[in-house]
DNA sequence: GATGAATGAGAATTCATTCAT
DNA sequence: CATGAATGAATTCTCATTCAT
């Protein structure tokens, strides 16, 4: 949408558009692989084919850029969840997409390791308090408005408090499993890990009624 | 009892209990706070009100700090909760032990989230490999003989598999939760962890049959 | 020569040049000041009149920036050798320029005591065998092939290894008497030294015949 | 001597006396294997079979320990000299044993780079003047007197200042050609030592007249 | 005299960041 | 825009030395 306004990007702009998604790219591996303060700007941009400085062309800082990294794949992830919830046609769809969506996470670390990374950043920097909310505000807004009304239908006052804490917990609680089965493969295994946030999606959500 | 065997320490004896001891409280603190990587020997040392080189009198690195202080509170934790469970007269009281035990995590971050690190190290350090193996069969011990048969009862051997997984995904589960609450303090209060934390531990642990 | 096939260096490549420069002389007179172990890093920057950091990006550590200094200044000293011995008409000036290259090692102990803390670095520190060996076989091609054979004419097999015996010796003699020329300039003054080195070459270096 | 005006020791000046020579004997091979700089006093004292504290009981500090090794060193040195030189019936006899004694230098490195350790530190640490010459002059009375007399013969005075420098310059040689020699044993060996020392022996020192 | 815990002044090294080219 | 040499603050770890026991 913003590309529709804009004149066709000449050679020099889709060069630097690839160097953004280059070290983006490299940011998450190392970022979620080292964890933030382990993470080296130098392999990041060794990744990317550039060089260190070209991280600062595009980021003011190490923060910034991780910051950044965050805030790209959490639209990219609620971009994607909203597109499968409003290819449904009825609540129970929706209900069994949203289901699928979450117990899927299993299926690869990088998202949930980076929130996670992003949490640990988040208490421990409270310094950047600002962005950080924004960037977390980012992350909600699949919860409000009309889709949340069109997944749960109506609700009551406690039904609703019930409800958004049940959601808030969902990711959570898919972090704290991936980093399990990622420590532990042989005891929590995809599999493993797949059942037993299905069974905990059914416990803590209210299926279609 | 092993005092009764053992001469009276001496002074010297005594202050350096004292330093391992102030040394690994400085070090939980610290280590829970910042994170491992941004953790500092100075600081600790100046919280534990020693010099920087006392801690190396006492461990032979940062690493072997953090591990030290893994291994020394994984003891506790697992002393404590095999403590809990043997005042229990029968299994019906052994489940709602367990069960409030599990709940009960929601009220100190701390462990939680040294287990966090712990896992984090252990995955970002392949190196280690040995001592963290070790370090985590220690966390295992309640789970299995005589205490585990007292807890759940004769088991087939899916529900054997069953029970593990769920056993395996309660810590996971608690520290992704301590984190977002810590997180997020208004969507997650302590007593909405508690709550969801129950309704999770019903869903997955088997009730006394 | 080389110059004249490479494009004019730029100016970044001047000053990393010239930066290297600086770093190899101020180590030169730190370390052979010192010794290896009690030169700081610190200082042979600040001699540079670079940083600290500057070290590191031109040499990995203290160690490696201490064997490229004696490759270098063994590759200028056997250059120099070769040179002042090319020049020669026939056998017995070279002898004579040999003899008085020797000598002339009096004059200055940075060359001497370089290869002092070389050789006991190399003896201390056996796990850089492989570049100790590189580094020490560049000090030799000039006792090998044409020059030698033109140096001392055809030797049979008994005469060939005393010979090799006289030149082997001949470096850790004048290390030994610049050190002790230093230590009592009283007693072995750089003219008492000159007059032993000649009367030492002259015994065991069999004279053009 | 001392002995002799002395009360027979108790058992606690034995033990005292055991450590001094334990400690001067793991001294030796420390400093000698690793150099001054490197050498550490935990070592030293492991070795003796002591703790570090105790090094501190007997010496004030590692220059003093050093220093007090050289100096005992040197003294049973020049004693082994002198009593050897001593047993000779005429100068010929002696100049003789004094070859010998110079060339039998080769069998051991210890001393010699004893020594070498003590000029580099000497020249490196002109702070400790005062107890450096001591130590010093300690090593020089063999030269002195009758003795020296005994074993020259009537000199004039520039035979005399050509025997010094002579003199002067055999240990300097000695050490360089051991550190060679340990440097590089293939090519030269011990053998090979003994015979360049036994030549340039007989160069620079007059044979008996 | 001997011990070894504790000290604390360094030392080498790392790495985010800057900036001239 | 991209590079990479240079900076320098920060950090871990070392080790001679002290001192209470």
């Amino acid at each position: 949408m913003v590309a529709a306004i804009m004149p066709a990007p000449g050679k020099q702009q889709l060069r630097t558009q690839e160097t953004q998604v280059r070290l983006l790219n490299a940011a998450e591996e190392v970022f979620v692989r080292d964890g933030y303060e382990a993470a080296q700007l130098d392999e990041i941009a060794a990744r990317a084919g550039r060089s260190k400085g070209a991280v600062y062309t595009h980021f003011k800082s190490k923060e910034d850029l991780f910051l950044a990294l965050f805030e790209h794949r959490t639209r990219s992830f609620i971009a994607r969840l909203m597109t499968d919830l409003e290819k449904c046609a009825n609540r129970k769809q929706r209900h069994e997409v949203f289901r699928e969506f979450f117990v899927g996470l299993a299926a690869d670390r990088t998202w949930p390791i980076l929130t996670l990374e992003f949490k640990l950043f988040a208490i421990r920097h409270p310094e950047s308090k600002e962005r950080l909310r924004r960037a977390f505000e980012m992350s909600k807004p699949a919860y409000d408005g009309e889709v949340y009304k069109q997944m749960f239908g109506p609700l009551n006052e406690e039904q609703r408090a019930d409800n958004d804490l049940a959601l808030a917990a969902l990711g959570p609680i898919v972090t704290g499993l991936i980093l399990e089965s990622y420590f532990e493969p042989k005891v929590l295994s995809e599999n493993g890990l797949r059942r037993i946030l299905g069974r905990i999606f059914d416990a803590i959500i209210p299926a279609h009624r």
